[in-house]
DNA sequence: TTGCTTACTTACTGGTAAGTAAGTATTTTG
DNA sequence: CAAAATACTTACTTACCAGTAAGTAAGCAA
């Protein structure tokens, strides 16, 4: 990736996360960058690629921090994974797949699954963190890892949502909430 | 409300839902109803104030839910507002704040004090419904009931953005287990 | 040095967006 | 029955959007 390939997609991320894929224009990337609209068409041809490369960025991230944390204990490694969401909650930012789901039917197929990809690889990671972690008796709860899994990756996810309408606080308050629950 | 007004919101209601705020158009809501752009524009002047007029509906409709809920034990009457996500769910649709949350940062502060408004009134009855069956010893949990009711919500909401991506089951998965974690 | 590639710019298109001004038919009201 | 309000339509504006065609300057490659 060239400097301002990875600008353009570092930029879309962000406008993403704030004013969400259909509300942000190629004029939002190209001023501040001081290119034409012209220049992001002849990297990324459509929105839609460019949608895809997002998200390509943050599953790349996201698996590059899992092979980081993977030596840890699983409750430190679930604890990171907290702490990714918490910055990006103090930055204003809510997570891509909160911002993306409910523009979900208005995107082009190849998008859709590049979601339901990344989905798929948080939830699994999870998954097998609580799994472990139940094993090595670090964390505590009833029913299917996979079930529980779900539910923190939901509390994570609209806890950035409600963070923005109610205040940042509000996502101290259903993690710390949630880990306990875990630990208990 | 006339009949018209009244068909225009609830379209207008249902745009949100699928397609989110900034991505529907007046003439989708004119083209339906079998009249001009400028026919909306006569009920509803600028896009802000049919989100608003959206927003308002919703909250009648909630505080006429718990009106109707407000004599039944407290599990039960949770159980009913899972089961009016858990209809939006099966029919395709994210819930009101789910959609606008992440559109938050575009829309004008009349609309955000909107949005503020219904999250706080959601919040304050889910405390008061957890308080008060904890009370009676319908639910058991730890923590504060102000704290365990944002876990609540943060759930619904963002069950359904999972089981958009997900697929449906996804939000009987996560709603089953929160269900049971305050029944034991 | 000629030719090809990269990374753009310039200048434009077709389409759609929200919003408005002026007119009209129908109903309501004094 | 006349005036006024209601509920629109017609016809339009301004603005912006994603996307494209054609051109260009700079670098590298044979």
């Amino acid at each position: 990736m060239t400097v301002m390939k990875d600008k353009i997609v570092s930029l879309a991320d962000k406008l993403i996360r704030i004013k969400g894929f259909n509300a942000f224009s190629y004029k939002d990337i190209a001023d501040p960058l001081a290119v034409k609209n012209a220049a992001v068409h002849y990297h990324f041809p459509s929105k839609a690629d460019l949608g895809i490369a997002v998200v390509k960025e943050e599953m790349d991230r996201f698996q590059h921090n899992v092979q980081r944390w993977q030596e840890l204990p699983e409750d430190e490694q679930l604890a990171h994974l907290f702490d990714v969401f918490r910055r990006h909650c103090y930055a204003g930012n809510v997570c891509l797949m909160g911002s993306l789901a409910p523009d979900y039917e208005t995107l082009t197929p190849p998008m859709q699954d590049k979601i339901n990809d990344m989905a798929e690889a948080i939830v699994e990671w999870v998954t097998a963190v609580l799994e472990n972690g139940r094993n090595n008796k670090r964390f505590h709860f009833k029913g299917s890892a996979g079930d529980r899994a779900l539910l923190v990756i939901s509390n994570l996810q609209s806890s950035l949502l409600l963070a923005r309408v109610m205040g940042p606080e509000t996502f101290d308050r259903i993690s710390r909430q949630l880990l306990e629950d875990l630990r208990s």
